[in-house]
DNA sequence: TAGGCCATCTGGTCCT
DNA sequence: AGGACCAGATGGCCTA
């Protein structure tokens, strides 16, 4: 993780908030600088599928599932460290094929591992606002987990804000004239009518049109 | 070309 | 013992 990334989870400020949009642009609908089609496949062959299929350098299409989670080749570390004793080439003892078999299984859970936590956060950027497009770059993970906070913020905000709403209707139901102080809900002078400069006044009304608002407006700490 | 993002491998740790 | 989780390392791809 890099400086910046650091930065942003340290806080979820206006700051580091604005920082992502400025990194993911604001097309009419939130997130958007086009991406064409050299987006990356989700799950690109691994090294070893490469190896066993001779497809090097092929992405999967589709970022469909790969077949090689079960089926490592050996010298296979294409992307990544070998291990010191793992000479390719060098004569493979019973103990050392167990021990690359075992090796090559754990990778395999690993990989599944971090697939289904992709596909987790697939579904998170399902339901959280941005341009969801082919032609628009999927959000990055620390993007991801970012938005996805302060649009849970926001709704609890809105939330809070409509009961608000409900307890000062049932309490109010027949005031046309300013509501007495003793009567405001919310215990402040300011607070006269629930809905003024309230959260869901601003932030569901944007975020009806720019989600880029969440940065800008909703993302007050609690 | 540098930086960002990502997938993968790997070894360590913790839990069941 | 085996699996889940985690963090570091590495290399590939893409974009500004």
């Amino acid at each position: 993780m890099n400086a910046s990334d650091e930065n942003l989870l340290k806080s979820i400020s206006n700051d580091a908030l604005l920082d992502l949009t400025q990194r993911y642009g604001q097309s009419a609908f939130g997130f958007g600088p086009v991406h064409g089609a050299g987006s990356p496949a989700r799950y690109p062959l691994t090294p070893a599928a490469d190896f066993l299929s001779g497809q090097t350098g092929k992405s999967n299409e589709s970022g469909g599932e790969h077949t090689s989670d079960d089926e490592d080749g050996f010298d296979s570390l294409g992307g990544a460290r070998r291990s010191g004793d793992d000479k390719p080439g060098g004569p493979l003892t019973k103990k050392s094929k167990e021990q690359r078999s075992l090796r090559l299984s754990i990778n395999a859970r690993e990989r599944r591992r971090m697939h289904d936590l992709n596909d987790a956060l697939d579904g998170l950027r399902a339901v959280i606002p941005y341009a969801h497009s082919p032609s628009v770059r999927k959000l990055s993970k620390i993007a991801t987990l970012l938005l996805a906070k302060n649009y849970i913020l926001m709704q609890a905000q809105a939330l809070e804000e409509m009961r608000r709403l409900v307890s000062y209707l049932n309490q109010g139901q027949t005031i046309t004239s300013p509501i007495p102080t003793a009567l405001a809900p919310f215990g402040q002078a300011t607070a006269v009518y629930p809905f003024t400069g309230s959260a869901l006044a601003t932030c569901a009304e944007k975020y009806a049109g720019t989600p880029s608002s969440l940065f800008k407006h909703c993302n007050d700490k609690p």
